[in-house]
DNA sequence: TAGATTGTTAATCGATTAACAATC
DNA sequence: TAGATTGTTAATCGATTAACAATC
């Protein structure tokens, strides 16, 4: 069954889906029903072209009179955004960032959910931490498997997190954001998004170093 | 004064250059004082031709017979991503992830610091926060003219962004490191990377769901 | 020397933007 | 109707990759 077009979606257009939905869910609380390319664009600090290209892209219409329908089009980008019975989330590594992740991603609402947390260090396993439980990581690959997990967001220290990684792909696991300012090896079919601080505090530096020196 | 050959480096090639200098002082500790462009490619997930012309474009070269020398190569990337004397961060809202990004950037060494962070909340200011003073978000003006702060990492909730923003740019803030989920403006001149985790997560899971609803 | 690698230009690829007929 | 906006194709732009002569 091919729920959807099933015709590939770039990373950048899903990216701005999910940023569009978020605004929209704040313009349906306002004046009219109905949005503007142009609107959004502004909103998004976008191009109308490119909202209405992103737009044709999932096959959803507009009207020239009147602009695209706020809540057909959330309900458009849920469709293809979120899974009907929603996914779940492993944390690993419960560090000083790892908790604040966890209480980060608790608190926003989302078919998105961290249902479980693991550490090696068995000071930290065994109880709660923000409502979430924190397991030995030894028990991971089997909590993995059992409760259908396919997201990981690893925060684990530098040297852990390659082997840590081998073991959640060889557990199911489809995806992985990943905290830890190093490279890791995956599988083709496995994705994996690199969330660097330092690097993009570099990026910055050095931009913010070309802007003029000036005064 | 031109220090350097001041023809735009892109972002992406910015960021690598960031990249290839983590990977080679790990390598500068092992056998060889020389790496191939293959080998460092493999290393950072990219092709012996991208590293090439990355190199090029600083002006660093390498022998046919050797390759890059490792010391060399990350004295030039300092020369071009580091300041001599260093760039300041304010961190503005000290919540739970604030105060874990506080810890986490304090234990990278690096030209970057840390110097202050700043909330609203009068709980959290006139005492340190993991070795870093906290004070009032009402002295951040004086406090970034006077200490020349140039960089900022912002953690504030959603409804404080635009206004704290505003407010750091007036100071004279040249770029902005932002993890609040929602789009800021500001002048062209002053630099803003988005860290938005929820799109992360969500582009994850659509990505993670396409890669093979198989088992 | 023969063989591998560098430095650099040209070709390719993908994503964004412009343009404009069709529509309300 | 006149005027603004949509839907979509074509043009543009930027970044990556391929190719290959020069070099060690």
């Amino acid at each position: 069954m091919k729920g959807q077009p099933a015709r590939a979606i770039s990373e950048r257009t899903i990216e701005r889906l999910s940023l569009y939905r978020r605004l929209l869910a704040k313009l349906a609380r306002q004046q009219s029903p109905h949005v503007y390319s142009h609107t959004l664009a502004s909103l998004a600090h976008g191009t109308p072209a490119q909202v209405r290209r992103d737009l044709m892209l999932i096959g959803f219409s507009g009207s020239p009179a009147r602009g695209y329908n706020i809540q057909d089009l959330i309900d458009r980008i849920d469709l293809i955004l979120d899974s009907p019975d929603g996914q779940r989330i492993a944390l690993v590594g419960v560090g000083n960032l790892g908790r604040a992740l966890l209480a980060y991603i608790a608190g926003q609402r989302s078919k998105l959910a961290i249902v479980a947390a693991f550490d090696r260090d068995p000071a930290k396993t065994g109880r709660l931490i923000n409502g979430i439980p924190c397991h030995s990581i030894l028990d991971m690959p089997d909590f993995i498997r059992s409760r259908k997990i396919t997201l990981a967001v690893l925060a684990v220290p530098q040297d852990a997190a390659q082997s840590v990684v081998d073991t959640l792909v060889a557990s199911g696991i489809r995806a992985i954001l990943n905290f830890v300012p190093v490279p890791i090896r995956v599988p083709r079919h496995v994705h994996v998004d690199d969330l660097d601080m330092m690097m993009s505090l570099e990026k910055l530096a050095y931009f913010a170093r070309q802007a003029g020196n000036g005064d």
